[in-house]
DNA sequence: CTGTTAGCGCGTTCAA
DNA sequence: TTGAACGCGCTAACAG
């Protein structure tokens, strides 16, 4: 078992001094003569750079970590995947750590990344989370939220949530629904209570009153849904806050025995594989989640960079209302 | 802006030696006495310790690297929610790294893990990979195969493809089908390669050809599958051995503008939170990720505390076959 | 049980 | 341009 070489064995084998091999290693200029010597050492030592030794000595990690709510679900492991490969181009790894919305755990990833001395972090943050706490947690790390908001101080990027749900929202009454409930798990997660807003502001501009069927978790959706579904003011359309929420719709659907055409009219959030394929095919609201990923990065590096110390920006992009049969159009 | 503590400052403070700060952080037995000082002497100085210190130290890192071929994918992105719970549990941290099928990739992958030191690794390796290879690129590094089979010398845990697969064909075949052609995606994958092969077994043993309908995209697999079932020789039922194949399947139905009474049987591969939601609903083979994750961590980090210095081994579970009605159940 | 000391593998002075 | 020497923060060996 013969040990991993380092760049004292590489140095000695093509007969110069370490630092030279640092310098080679960093694409500092070294003598040509020395720099194919060198080439040739680490070709037969088989030698690779140890990221550990070099983040000890720099301070830099070139690790970013992804504080989230759940990887197993739509919307996050397309982020997740997006996050990776572009995080990958850039020469970086990717620390994933779930918080499932319990600020005890999320705590617990804060402390983490601290100890691993992660460059950066993007994070979809838990309910009830002070920015202030978030910032304390990081001392000197760039934090861009996502899918959420902190602070004005904290870069963020996020869907424009409220103008979304009142897209969807408006949508629905043009079709001359009234009634329309608004159903979704959680509403104390940030993006939730935006689009919440929005579905009241719209159903409030035409003096309709608003009705949250909501529930902490799913089983219970199911529960209050079915009730809600059979009560005597029963809603006439549906705004189905997230992926997860419309599942738990449909699923109610199919547990009362109702058929495609008794089914209420609903608009969901996210755009998923499935969707166009229920019956009827399902009309939701796009996340441009490709975008989000992208201006996150690109905000991140910038600050780990440190070439733009520039002023704390948010970032909010439209949504996308993709237009199937659910939502009464035809 | 104030440096971070160190071991030392925290010694000083305390009025011990590094080495019993060290110790006290490590749990070793200490003083009472000087424990009391030195917590203490943490909460002033608000120290944490730096793991990538630690790590060049004693050479471990408490990360495992997961290389697999997509995060954003309900089968893995399932695997990866349970993976980070359980390393987080186990006090490690996971890196994700995916190769999209591609092997340049993989290798750029393990080149990685090979520099950041990662304890262990857990590969969902891509089609062609030979094991050898990997074994190389990590020298001493514990490995586990998930969902993929490397050699006989390194630990692996899988779904038992071939059985599941023909148990999946025999059931269609009970209800009479003959005709059956089977659906996949890149068949060159290692567990798509098992499944076709345990489908071709039933096919043979009742004597009749097997049919595969592939394509190496999705795209060009959807319109394989329309000129398919346009044919003459149109299959009667199929079986589909990822959900993104059955996707794939029933956006084909769905152009094709067939009603559900005029699809074709299906059963597919893996078990998702639409699938009782489509129409008919589906009948799929679940595979039994919680459990793989299980073991496959168990495996991996006995080897890495090499307690466990025994046989390696190759631990295959039994997918469960949810009857819906898509496969012609009633 | 404790403190002192010597590296882990690298990047970075600084003098040559 | 280069090499020697030092130190990043921590743990392990050793002597007390």
């Amino acid at each position: 078992m013969k040990k991993r070489a380092t760049v004292i064995d590489v140095a000695a084998l093509a007969g110069v001094g370490a630092s030279t091999v640092s310098r080679y290693l960093r694409d500092v200029r070294v003598k040509p003569a020395a720099a194919k010597r060198i080439r040739e050492a680490v070709e037969t030592l088989g030698y690779e750079l140890d990221e550990t030794a070099r983040a000890l000595r720099i301070g830099r990690t070139r690790t970013i970590g992804v504080i989230l709510p759940k990887i197993s679900n739509v919307f996050f492991s397309q982020a997740m995947q997006l996050i990776e490969e572009d995080a990958r181009q850039r020469g970086c790894t990717v620390i994933p750590l779930t918080h499932q919305d319990r600020m005890s755990q999320q705590q617990d990833n804060l402390a983490k990344l601290r100890r691993f001395r992660a460059d950066g972090v993007i994070i979809t943050s838990a309910p009830g989370t002070v920015a202030a706490e978030v910032q304390a947690a990081l001392p000197h790390v760039p934090i861009v939220a996502f899918d959420s908001f902190l602070a004005s101080d904290i870069d963020s990027v996020l869907l424009r949530n409220r103008e979304a749900a009142r897209m969807g929202t408006e949508h629905l009454l043009g079709h001359g629904y009234k009634n329309i409930a608004c159903v979704t798990g959680k509403p104390e997660i940030y993006s939730f209570k935006e689009r919440i807003t929005g579905y009241k502001e719209a159903m409030a501009s035409r003096h309709l009153t608003p009705t949250i069927i909501t529930a902490q978790d799913y089983d219970q959706l199911r529960f209050v849904l079915g009730v809600a579904l059979q009560g005597k003011k029963r809603p006439t359309a549906l705004l189905s806050l997230s992926d997860f929420a419309t599942l738990n719709v449909l699923m109610t659907f199919r547990e009362l025995g109702l058929k495609p055409a008794d089914r209420l009219p609903i608009i969901g959030f996210d755009d998923f594989g499935f969707a166009p394929l229920v019956d009827p095919p399902l009309t939701v609201i796009r996340q441009p989640i490709d975008t989000m990923v992208h201006y996150a990065l690109n905000m991140l590096f910038s600050r780990i960079e440190g070439s733009g110390s520039k002023e704390p920006q948010s970032i909010s992009l439209p949504g996308e209302l993709i237009c199937r049969r659910s939502c009464g159009c035809s």
